[in-house]
DNA sequence: GCCCAGGGAATCG
DNA sequence: CGATTCCATGGG
C-alpha cells in the first residue's frame, strides 16, 4: 500500500540549508535531500528535488495545521531578497543562501535550545537536545519528542548528567522550572514589545539578550529580533563598522541569512574551524 | 596543552 | 559602573 505523502512546489526555496543553517537542532538527513524530524509531536520525513518539495505520510488536515505554519510557507520571501539586494554582502548572501525559511519552531523547544546553545557549537548543541529527547522525551514516529517543561521541571540536576550539557544543565532545569509554574507566560509572550517579551525570558538563569533573541526569533516568528553572537559580531565589525543598514528589514531574516553566509562561504582569516563537511 | 564554540553570571577594580 | 573571569564539554 503506498504511503500517502503531499507534495508541492515551491520555487527559491532550499530545504537543507533551511533545516541545517542553525536555527533548528533535530533534523537529521536520512538520505538525499531528505530529512526527518518532529515538530510539535508530529513526525515527518520531507525530501527535495528541484522545485519540489514532498511531505510523506501526512494528511491534508496535518500539512495544513502544522507543516504549512511551520515552513513558513505564506510569507513572500522573495520581497524581502529584493530589499537585502540593495546592501552587496546581504546580496551575496541572498545568492548562497536566499532558500532559507524562518521556521515557526514550538516557543518551549527554541527557548531550551538556544539555552544549550551558549558558548556551545553546533555539533554538541544537537548531541545534547538528542540525549535530552531520548532521555526525557514522548516516542514519535522513529524518534523522541521535545520534553514538556513539565517534565523537565520533574526532574533533578543529577538525572540530567548523562545529557553532558555542562554548567547550562541548571539553566534547563530553571527555565523548566519557571515556565512550568507560569513564572514566565509563554502564552502571553506575542502580545508584548519586542524589550517586555525579551525582559520577560531573560527572568530566566541563562537567559540573556543574545539567547532571548534567538527565542524571539524561532520560536515567536518576531523577525524584527537580531540575534548577535560570535559570527555576527565579527562580520559586523568586517562588513558594518558603520553600522547595519536599517533599510535591511526584516533584520531577523538578514541575520540569519549572513550567519549561514558567513560560517559556510567565508569562514573568515581568523577562523575558529573550517567546516569540511560539505 | 591551547583555542574556540549561535553567552551569561559572578566577581573585581 | 565597565571589564575580566569562570563556567563544562568536546573537537580541531
Amino acid at each position: 500500500m503506498p504511503a500517502q505523502f503531499i507534495e508541492i512546489t515551491l520555487p527559491g526555496f532550499s530545504l537543507a540549508d533551511t533545516l541545517d543553517c542553525g536555527q533548528a537542532f533535530r533534523w537529521k538527513e536520512t538520505g538525499e535531500n531528505t530529512f526527518s524530524g518532529i515538530h510539535r509531536g508530529h513526525f515527518l520525513t520531507v525530501s527535495q528535488q528541484g522545485d519540489r518539495i514532498r511531505f510523506d505520510g501526512v494528511t491534508e488536515e496535518e500539512f495544513a495545521g502544522i507543516w504549512a505554519p511551520y515552513f513558513d510557507l505564506d510569507t513572500d520571501y522573495d520581497s524581502m531578497k529584493a530589499v537585502f539586494s540593495a546592501d552587496p554582502v546581504l546580496k551575496e548572501a541572498c545568492g548562497f543562501c536566499g532558500g532559507i525559511r524562518l521556521l515557526r519552531q514550538d516557543p518551549w523547544e527554541a527557548l531550551c535550545s538556544f539555552i544549550i546553545s551558549q558558548n556551545n557549537n553546533i555539533p554538541r548543541i544537537k548531541g545534547i537536545i538528542d540525549r535530552l529527547c531520548r532521555q526525557l522525551g514522548e516516542p514519535c514516529g522513529e524518534d523522541f519528542a521535545f520534553p514538556s517543561p513539565e517534565r523537565l521541571a520533574a526532574c533533578s540536576l543529577e538525572e540530567l548528567a548523562p545529557l553532558r550539557a555542562g554548567f547550562r544543565a541548571k539553566y534547563i532545569l530553571d527555565a523548566a522550572q519557571k515556565v512550568a509554574d507560569g513564572t514566565v507566560d509563554l502564552t502571553k509572550i506575542p502580545a508584548l514589545p519586542m524589550v517586555e517579551a525579551r525582559e520577560s525570558l531573560m527572568q530566566i538563569k541563562g537567559v540573556g539578550v543574545k539567547v532571548a533573541e534567538c527565542a524571539l526569533l524561532y520560536g515567536f516568528h518576531r523577525l524584527d529580533a537580531f540575534p548577535v553572537d560570535t559570527w555576527i559580531k565579527k562580520a559586523l565589525a568586517e562588513y558594518y563598522p558603520d553600522g547595519f543598514p536599517a533599510f535591511a528589514e526584516p533584520r531577523g531574516v538578514a541575520q540569519q541569512f549572513l550567519f549561514h553566509y558567513i560560517r559556510q562561504v567565508r569562514p573568515g582569516a581568523n577562523s575558529p574551524q573550517q567546516d569540511t563537511s560539505r
